[in-house]
DNA sequence: ATAACGAGAGTGAACGTTTATTCTCACAAC
DNA sequence: GTTGTGAGAATAAACGTTCACTCTCGTTAT
């Protein structure tokens, strides 16, 4: 019956979820490499076996996770494309990028990939394409930004883009590493060293 | 007889500084967890029984590693305390850092630092405690900087300090992974981010 | 109505490696 | 002859993965 086969498709994918969210949470713990097969199984309360038969192998595991944790950002970026003001849009985007990591344990995941990007082809082509993608939704804005101030662009587009997200993962690595951090204060901060930087434009 | 012992002694360090070059070479290549003791042992040149006469166990490895790559910076820090313009040396500190992680392949090393330290206590008391120090010698040069301004500090000091380490350390995750980063223009523009910020005080 | 069938979900032990670490023994120096 | 230095086999645990198998059901045949 048809119906049967639909439900299986949906069992599937319920328990690839909850495989997948298993594995984020011992990834969180223990980072990718240290986390073993067995850990997986029992915090998905699955045994070994039945847990290969929704993914291939542990690197499949792996790349699931760092999809979806890219994918959780994306949105973001094409939601405030249409704001009017572009330096607010910039200002709003990298507060929700942050405020989007830093809810819950997604900073230390996003640590663990930047840390694997840097040594794993498969992970660092993932890294650049999602770069690319995001920053050239801010250099958009940042165009725009620089024309509509009608001065003479004092700012490198290309260079701006860069630092946005360089301030973005540095600020994820603070916020999962120090217990102690204020996360509202340094939003408010971040977004006045943006602001002061992007819209005062001196000779 | 002392000669002997000290000879001895030179020795021993000297083959703990083998073993530590062969590691970091595989830690930047592999990470900590993914390297393992017979990979450092064939880099260092030598069996395991042998590495582990001078190093007790990975972790130790570990930890000389990190506190190595963290003993790199420091001096940087306290060099320039004594620069005249308080403004330059803070980008020279950074200049500096950036230079001196990128040198190389240090900088995957950091990266790796911040992953674990975002999981392991014990590395992340020594990021903490680290970023604690580099950022004391930051915010001296913060507050000189505000008063030689003579200005109204439109500056928390606090937050500035953190947000320039938020900032190099997304630069060195940055440079890390991406092949195509162009180090001197990235180390142009961020000079000048860092001046606009803080020199521009604005009501 | 019931028996036979077959597919999908699930188990957990076992596989062959690889892991970090230790043990044993040989050589060299003084 | 003792002590320090080294190699390399040995160990046991842990690893990712696979295996043969069971259990549960819905469908079909009788």
């Amino acid at each position: 019956m048809v119906l049967s086969v639909e439900t299986s498709y949906q069992n599937a994918l319920n328990k690839r979820e909850v495989i997948l969210r298993a594995a984020r949470q011992c990834f969180v713990q223990h980072g990718f490499h240290a986390t073993g097969m067995a850990e997986i199984c029992s915090a998905a309360g699955m045994s070994a076996g039945n847990l290969y038969r929704y993914f291939q192998n542990k690197a499949a595991i792996v790349r699931a996770i760092a999809d979806e944790t890219r994918a959780r950002i994306v949105p973001v970026y094409e939601r405030l494309q249409t704001h009017q003001n572009p330096v607010e849009a910039i200002v709003q985007i990298i507060l929700h990028s942050l405020q989007e990591f830093c809810r819950g344990t997604d900073s230390r995941l996003w640590l663990e990939v930047l840390a694997e990007a840097s040594r794993n082809d498969e992970m660092r082509e993932l890294y650049i394409s999602f770069d690319h993608e995001i920053r050239e939704s801010l250099k958009k804005l940042l165009r725009r930004a620089v024309k509509g101030d009608g001065r003479t662009p004092g700012i490198d587009i290309e260079a701006a883009s860069v630092w946005l997200i360089a301030l973005l993962d540095g600020a994820i690595a603070r916020v999962s590493i120090d217990p102690h951090v204020d996360l509202e204060k340094i939003m408010g901060t971040l977004a006045a060293s943006i602001r002061r930087c992007l819209k005062v434009q001196q000779a």
